[in-house]
DNA sequence: GTCTATACAGTGATAGAC
DNA sequence: GTCTATCACTGTATAGAC
């Protein structure tokens, strides 16, 4: 007996779907033809387009499939009740980094931002269902800090502006300069992101002086 | 009689350049075919082909085109002399902000990364000839700062995360929503900046108990 | 659902006359 | 240097048999 996902999303789709996200993510969206998706698949073009209704179908599809994935751990984070504010931040950060520069949706800025002129739409979307939502949850967890007295108050578009800055920008990077053989040497995201993250709650705790 | 930049570039190659760099901003990379292009240019294809060998070639001197002009700015900052090295480097950063999110060659970043799988060589030469040089010229003005007692030591590549990160990020958020109506209202530039400016001075600044 | 076959527009690029 | 004409090819997408 097979276990099915809440969304009713037959197999088939989500494994084509799996197989693209690949593809675009290697070649880029112009550079991904629906015919390297198809033999990739195992099937020809006309089995795929029985699927998809055309290619921008298939790319949306594939960013909106990564958006639940990805916002699941900072939901999970945000909702536990036992962690002190800063943890719970601290936490968030590092959940933010991983879905930013591991998972599939994060490192697609870079393809949207090719496609968005094209199709507005992909912007609107990515931007309504995952950076929004992400960015509530992160200003609830610091707003929980405020209120217990741990951060001080700060302007919600100023912080998010650092960070989700750095690590979107790593992304891009690594994504950019995925070709170079010493990628691990100029772009360290363990490094990186602790220092990051250390810089931020500086900035945010309440110091004696405030 | 007419006066010639120090690069021998012919007349008609830099408005090719310019009108083909507007192009693929909008467009893309493989948005913007060479016919567009041509026909921009007020002239066929073949004629195209003459002054480029090909849409690589094209596309590579769009991007090193604007190199020069942008390192320009830097580079007269980093040459006064008679300012303060706090003020400098705040120049440096507005300058930095500048080019990475109007001019051209900053707003080309994603396309950079949309043909840097197919092209290495791009990414290559925009990092040695364009990043590079702007990190070694922001390194410089703050290593003046320390030996003046006025900054403190900081990681270099660390340091660096956290000045370009945001301003990246804006330039490419601003590129990928592009379409919004209320773009500036989301993404306000000024605003933005002057409170980054300030979050990294009161980072670098030697404080009392520092 | 999957296949073969195909339509048709558009691509980057070239040959050769002027 | 610019043109007309054309190349070989790939792109997305569809029709219709099985």
């Amino acid at each position: 007996m097979q276990i099915r996902e809440e969304s009713s999303i037959p197999d088939k789709r989500v494994q084509i779907i799996e197989i693209s996200t690949d593809l675009f993510l290697q070649n880029g969206f112009s550079g991904t033809s629906m015919s390297k998706i198809a033999a990739a698949c195992g099937m020809t073009k006309a089995s795929l387009y029985h699927h998809f209704a055309g290619k921008e179908d298939l790319f949306v599809a594939c960013v909106t499939h990564g958006y639940s994935a990805a916002l699941v751990a900072l939901r999970d984070i945000a909702g536990q009740p036992d962690l002190r504010p800063e943890d719970k931040f601290c936490a968030a950060l590092n959940a933010l980094y991983d879905t930013t520069i591991i998972s599939p949706v994060g490192r697609m800025s870079p393809l949207i931002a090719e496609v968005s002129r094209t199709f507005p739409t992909v912007a609107r979307s990515f931007h309504s269902e995952y950076i929004a939502p992400q960015q509530a949850l992160l200003w609830e967890i610091i707003q929980e800090g405020v209120q217990s007295g741990a951060f001080r108050d700060a302007d919600e578009r100023q912080i998010f502006h650092l960070i989700f800055g750095p690590m979107v920008t790593l992304s891009l990077s690594r994504e950019m300069f995925a070709s170079f053989h010493d990628l691990d040497t100029h772009f360290p995201v363990d490094q990186l992101r602790d220092g990051h993250v250390d810089a931020i709650l500086g900035m945010l705790r309440v110091t004696a002086n405030g």
